[in-house]
DNA sequence: GCCAACGTTGGC
DNA sequence: GCCAACGTTGGC
């Protein structure tokens, strides 16, 4: 079975990329998107390859490539009072939120911007470049993940 | 099950 | 700060 490609969103005012790299790993916490909690349970595997993107930003684009690095497991923020992601409905036997370590896999020679791929027209069909779209976890076919790599 | 109200996302 | 888009909530 040939890796997926993913694109996760992230704003740098609270977790950039940079982040990532100093920690090396780190647990997604804080998703509560039905879709982008299924993208992480159901699809995600170890390995593939992730666009870590920034968001709500002076500069929306990809900063840098990260990687699936654990199985899927429930989200600790839910069962945690003090946590602003604390879900009353999410028990340990029937967790509501799961998750994946994401892991920082390499640097860009330079950030790619929101604006470049808006101006690729191999990416026009892009599941980020679609009206309205506001999925903080988005799938990224094979051919838009090179394209991406090329426009640097 | 409908749908209005409300909250959030995220580019600009 | 604005606002379009869209998900969720809750009354009925």
């Amino acid at each position: 079975m040939a890796i997926k490609h993913w694109l996760m969103k992230s704003e740098p005012d609270v977790f950039s990329f940079s982040d990532l790299k100093k920690k090396k790993s780190e647990p997604w916490t804080g998703v509560r998107n039905y879709q982008a909690r299924n993208f992480m349970r159901d699809e995600m595997k170890t390995g593939d390859l992730i666009f870590f993107y920034h968001s709500s930003c002076e500069t929306p684009g990809i900063a840098g490539i990260a990687s699936v690095a654990s199985a899927p497991y429930p989200d600790p923020t839910q069962f945690d009072k003090k946590s602003e992601y604390f879900d009353p409905k999410a028990t340990k036997e029937n967790p509501r939120w799961f998750l994946v370590d994401v892991r920082f896999e390499k640097d860009l020679s330079r950030p790619i911007t929101l604006e470049e791929m808006k101006n690729e027209k191999k990416l026009l069909e892009m599941r980020l470049l679609q009206r309205g779209n506001r999925l903080s976890i988005l799938p990224v076919t094979s051919e838009e993940f090179e394209t991406i790599l090329k426009l640097i």
